[in-house]
DNA sequence: ACATTTAATGAATAATTGTTCTTAAAATGA
DNA sequence: TCATTTTAAGAACAATTATTCATTAAATGT
């Protein structure tokens, strides 16, 4: 058997071409935003005739959902990966923290992407993202918090609030990461900086003792 | 005299029309986003015919800029009210904290707005807020950096990356009462709950001493 | 009361843009 | 080669909506 994927060579190009698409449509979606990217700036990007892109996606929300669900499933392996690497909930924080941080300094388009459906208001985006939340049925806010619970149990930290150290730990996170990125100060090289001083406050506090 | 403001009777008429737009327009751009409210809908609610509006403002942006114009004033009011109320960093962050959670519970459309420009990617949302920014020649940011500075300086906290640190309390504070907001969470009883838990994180860190 | 200025109105305009549709070009396979 | 299917293309369509404008109504001052 020469055929080494399940796929012909007409899906495998099929779908190669839908990602060309996906891909020229999460730049301009991360630049312009959802609503003033337009399907010929898409096609234009993806080198393709406005109609064409009709052969590949019901429409441009469709486009915009794929994308989505994409850097879920992005963000998702990462949190269990960096689950199964760790034992106790420091480590894992600190090695979570880490994989963000470099993960969307490689991947910036998903986080500004991320972004404006977490913070969007208005009926679309936010359908949208509960959509795949629920399609999904399960959303990283759920995974960080379980890790919570047991550093609380197993004596690693304090015991405080664990939605709240959720709420704390995800509002702070994405953010610092997204005000870099949009202010242009993310260079792989402080990086570590950033990790470090997250997690020190984070775990110390900034009080003198 | 009976003259007992500057302005006349159809000045102030004038100005408070002025601001039944801008409240119209608030609550909408807070549910709906600047680009999915209409100025129909902006006039509807106002009780005003569509082409009314355009006696007041010059566009539907000069609306949102007027709109965020005067939230950033709020702001910044707020921020050096707390300063010159406090002497020492900590009991400044502890207030400035506190006044900022009681000012968006009660203000939760200004939250959503200021959110939306931060987030939004687009050029316009970009140029607004930092046309904004100039023209006031003081950012809030740049206002908390000044206080960490002497906080450190003062020996009351470690010594840290003062940016980082601003970076660390802004990335955090307003998205934490914006989920908070946006999950419909943030009832007055349970302010000082959150308030508490995130000076204390912020202050102490969470590892067991 | 009347002339004049000011404000309100919503229909008409013009621009934008997601989607459809017809037509043409490639690819495919016999 | 030639019939058939698949894909590409972009012009046309339809819907939306910010803004303008001609008209009417209200307020003002004499």
């Amino acid at each position: 058997m020469e055929e080494v994927s399940i796929l012909s060579r007409k899906e495998r190009e099929k779908l190669s071409r839908k990602k060309d698409i996906m891909d020229a449509a999460a730049f301009l979606f991360s630049v312009k935003g959802f609503d003033h990217t337009t399907l010929e700036e898409i096609a234009a990007k993806a080198e393709f005739g406005t109609g064409t892109i009709y052969n590949y996606f019901q429409s441009k929300e469709e486009i915009f959902r794929s994308i989505i669900e994409s850097i879920f499933d992005a963000n998702i392996q990462l949190i269990e990966t960096c689950s199964k690497s760790t034992t106790t909930f420091i480590d894992f924080l600190r090695l979570y923290t880490q994989r963000v941080f470099n993960y969307f300094s490689q991947n910036k388009e998903a986080l500004l992407i991320l972004a404006s459906i977490y913070i969007a208001v208005g009926e679309k985006a936010v359908k949208i993202k509960e959509e795949i939340i629920a399609s999904r049925n399960c959303d990283m806010n759920d995974l960080i918090l379980k890790k919570i619970k047991e550093g609380i149990k197993n004596k690693e930290i304090k015991k405080i609030n664990p939605e709240y150290l959720g709420f704390f730990y995800h509002s702070l996170l994405y953010p610092y990461i997204t005000s870099l990125i949009k202010s242009d100060k993310l260079n792989e090289s402080e990086i570590n900086l950033h990790v470090d001083f997250i997690l020190d406050v984070l775990f110390n506090g900034i009080l003198i003792r």
